[in-house]
RNA sequence: GCCGGGGUAGCUCAGCUGGUUAGAGCAUCGGAUUCAUAACCCGAAGGUCGGCAGUUCAAGUCUGCUCUCCGGUACCA
């Protein structure tokens, strides 16, 4: 969009179900809020919106989790979330909430505006009830037998322990997790948003007019669903944690909460209206408004597929980007908090930000790092020793070294005071550098108006670079030592430090949008206003007076020592130990089975027996399935099982393992399984055979 | 399996519509220097651009096949 009058900028609303990790402030916190900054910098019109999603069935759970209601998690989760972008620098217009009555009104309105042009379809179907809680249960609701793994910690939506989708329906002995009692079917009816005929919309718009501007991730992923094939989807469900349903037909119904949340974005926007005293509207409505949003790749599909559809019903305008962000890793794996295997927020702005020798520096060394490994266009990796190096070798020794010493030299050679340029005098090297920082503004601008934050941050630390180049060509401290000899020196060492200072300024007026913290921090030594960092400025030589005298240099940042990082490196892994070792917490009541009891016919119905893999192969086109030969010792059978991630075909040839002989036959893949193959399965998913402790015959019985 | 995105120096990444000896930063090694947080500066080394084949006068860059990583999706009794 050429000169848009005003913009919109948004960060992924947070879900209140717990602390946030590094790996989301760098995957749309930061670039977001580096955005901003760049646009308020240049006096544009923005804002940069932003709040809690606190609906959805997680929150009741994570309620019952932690043994309290709903309305206390997301109190909680959505004050210590505030906090934390705070303590990071991380600064939105507005943090509003989804629990907001201005937040149910927006969504309320959003959603009778689409019923009643018609846009929404109508479908009824079948769905568990809770007869004694009069109420329908949502899929997360509903627990009982995996039908996969056996395990009794499924749930209607998704099986605890393989973690595997469920539909409630594929449940076996479905019980509500409200009365404990077995749920009945009854019929339900809910309202759909018909994606399928906005498809040609989202082809012109997505692959058609965002060919070029939209990274390739992101319309990649909007082209392989659309052409997936783009199905209905639910806009309300039974629940009774969310937005009702503004109709009277659909007591006990919520908006479901892809469906709020997303204008949850409109209810900040308005929040904020109301805060400042201004008109919402034209940042949702006026074509001249630049609307972006910043997410995780997660969320792609939702603000490039659905949310548009929305907003084109609703009569809003849409999306100018999505610069959506790849996955962070973190010390060689994925970040998972079931594993603890991640960084939060908290911990670093514990650990770094509130020590003694932490604040601002220590918030932008962590910007500055996130920053410069931003999964932009794949997914990329979080170490400590990458942290360490990055402070290290060029936030402290090319940026906060090129700052110390010019001041140390200004203070030394130049009596505390901006020197004079003597114009006259100027030399190429001058002139290069001169023309250097005006360059500089050029593609770090360049940078932030593409999306290219990490290249941005680059050109900005290049500069100091060349700072450091410059000031080691002209060798001040050399000539010093001649003034004595050569007096007309001295106009030499003015013109280095006056260009060396102004460069400083313009360090601190570009390096702003990524570490605000350091940036005022360098105001302060240079004793000028904030005023100074407008963009306005950049590339400009003009920024501190001639005469003007500054303060004593501090150092901008501390290095980072081997052992923290060490410390760092070791309470990651010791903290990930324990949660595989440990076993979920017990509760009170021990090992109550999940399931009916049964009587010993019961169980004496299934059979089991051992037997022993002659030959294994892998099932074509299907990841997980292998097909297995196995010995019963009275006869030979083909069973399919899907335990190809963990084990391959040809390490299973010759094990030994427990069959279920009598489960009916199954079709797979179209080869017919005659039985099951018995495995444990731990916390992280992983499959392990249940095998006899010594070999026996095969076809043993196993009772 | 299908769809999407990657695989370029030890690490993090640039390389647009194909064109001279494939670039940068960090790390490493050597040198120089002292204004500076043993910092800076100069220099060197380091890559069969995942693999194979093809198109072309010319391919990291185009085509086909293949291997591998990351998402999504199907298979999981």
């Amino acid at each position: 969009m050429t000169d848009p009058k005003r913009y919109l900028v948004t960060a992924a609303l947070p879900y209140a179900n717990g602390l946030k990790h590094v790996g989301h402030l760098a995957g749309a916190y930061i670039p977001a809020d580096i955005y901003a900054r760049y646009l308020r910098a240049r006096k544009k019109d923005v804002v940069f919106v932003c709040g809690s999603d606190e609906h959805g069935t997680a929150i009741p759970i994570q309620a019952k989790k932690e043994n309290t209601t709903p309305r206390a998690i997301i109190d909680k989760y959505h004050e210590a979330m505030k906090q934390d972008f705070d303590d990071l620098s991380i600064q939105f217009d507005v943090y509003h909430r989804t629990s907001e009555p201005l937040h149910h009104e927006t969504a309320r309105e959003f959603f009778t505006m689409l019923h009643e042009n018609g846009d929404l379809e109508t479908k009824e179907s079948e769905q568990y009830y809770d007869e004694e809680a009069a109420t329908f249960l949502a899929d997360r609701y509903i627990k009982g037998t995996c039908p996969n793994c056996g395990s009794d910690r499924a749930f209607g939506d998704q099986c605890e322990t393989c973690g595997r989708t469920l539909s409630p329906d594929e449940l076996i002995n479905p019980l509500s997790t409200l009365s404990g009692k077995t749920p009945v079917k009854k019929q339900t009816k809910h309202w759909y948003l018909p994606l399928g005929k906005h498809e040609q919309f989202l082809r012109d718009w997505i692959l058609r007019d965002h060919k070029d501007d939209w990274r390739h991730t992101v319309s990649g992923q909007c082209r392989s669903w659309i052409d997936g094939g783009l199905q209905s989807r639910a806009v309300t469900r039974d629940l009774d944690w969310g937005v009702p349903v503004p109709l009277e037909e659909a007591a006990g119904k919520v908006l479901y909460v892809w469906f709020d949340a997303p204008i949850g974005y409109i209810s900040a926007t308005k929040q904020w209206a109301l805060n400042n005293n201004r008109d919402w509207k034209p940042y949702w409505y006026d074509n001249d408004t630049k609307l972006v949003h910043f997410v995780g790749k997660d969320n792609i599909v939702f603000h490039c597929i659905i949310f548009p559809v929305m907003l084109k019903l609703h009569g809003n305008i849409l999306p100018d980007n999505v610069p959506a962000n790849e996955f962070l890793n973190l010390e060689g794996d994925k970040m998972s908090t079931s594993r603890n295997w991640k960084l939060d927020m908290r911990d670093y702005i514990n650990d770094f930000v509130k020590k003694d020798n932490g604040g601002g520096q220590c918030v932008d060394m962590l910007r500055y790092y996130l920053t410069q490994i931003a999964p932009e266009t794949k997914d990329s990796e979080f170490t400590w020793k990458g942290f360490q190096d990055a402070v290290n070798s060029e936030l402290v020794s090319i940026f906060g070294n090129f700052v110390n010493r010019t001041f140390v030299l200004m203070h030394k050679l130049c009596a505390g005071k901006v020197p004079k340029l003597h114009e006259a005098v100027l030399d190429d090297n001058d002139k290069q550098m001169i023309a250097d920082i005006a360059a500089a503004k050029e593609s770090v601008e360049n940078c932030l108006e593409n999306y290219r934050f990490r290249d941005g941050l680059f050109q900005v630390i290049d500069l100091a670079r060349k700072g450091n180049q410059y000031m080691q060509k002209k060798e001040p401290w050399i000539l010093a030592k001649q003034v004595a000899e050569k007096p007309e020196l001295q106009q030499q060492i003015h013109n280095c430090l006056h260009i060396c200072l102004q460069l400083t300024a313009n360090l601190a007026l570009l390096v702003n949008p990524w570490l605000p913290s350091t940036a005022q921090k360098m105001c302060y030594m240079m004793k000028v206003v904030e005023k100074m960092l407008d963009w306005e400025n950049a590339g400009k030589l003009k920024l501190l007076s001639v005469g003007y005298a500054l303060r004593e240099p501090q150092l901008l940042f501390r290095k980072i020592e081997d052992d923290e990082i060490t410390y760092q490196v070791n309470k990651l892994k010791s903290g990930a130990l324990q949660t595989n070792e440990t076993p979920a917490p017990v509760p009170e009541k021990p090992a109550v089975p999940a399931k009916d009891i049964i009587q010993f016919d019961d169980f004496a119905k299934i059979e089991l027996k051992t037997a022993t893999v002659i030959s294994c192969e892998k099932v074509p086109k299907a990841d997980k399935l292998l097909k297995l030969e196995v010995d019963l010792g009275t006869e030979k059978r083909t069973i399919v099982s899907g335990i190809a991630l963990h084990y391959t075909a040809e390490e299973m040839v010759g094990k030994q393992v427990v069959v279920v002989t009598n489960l009916a036959p199954r079709k797979m893949k179209g080869i017919e399984s005659q039985g099951m193959i018995l495995c444990a399965e731990d916390k992280s998913g992983k499959l392990q055979l249940v095998k006899p402790e010594n070999p026996v015959d095969p076809g043993s019985n196993v009772s």
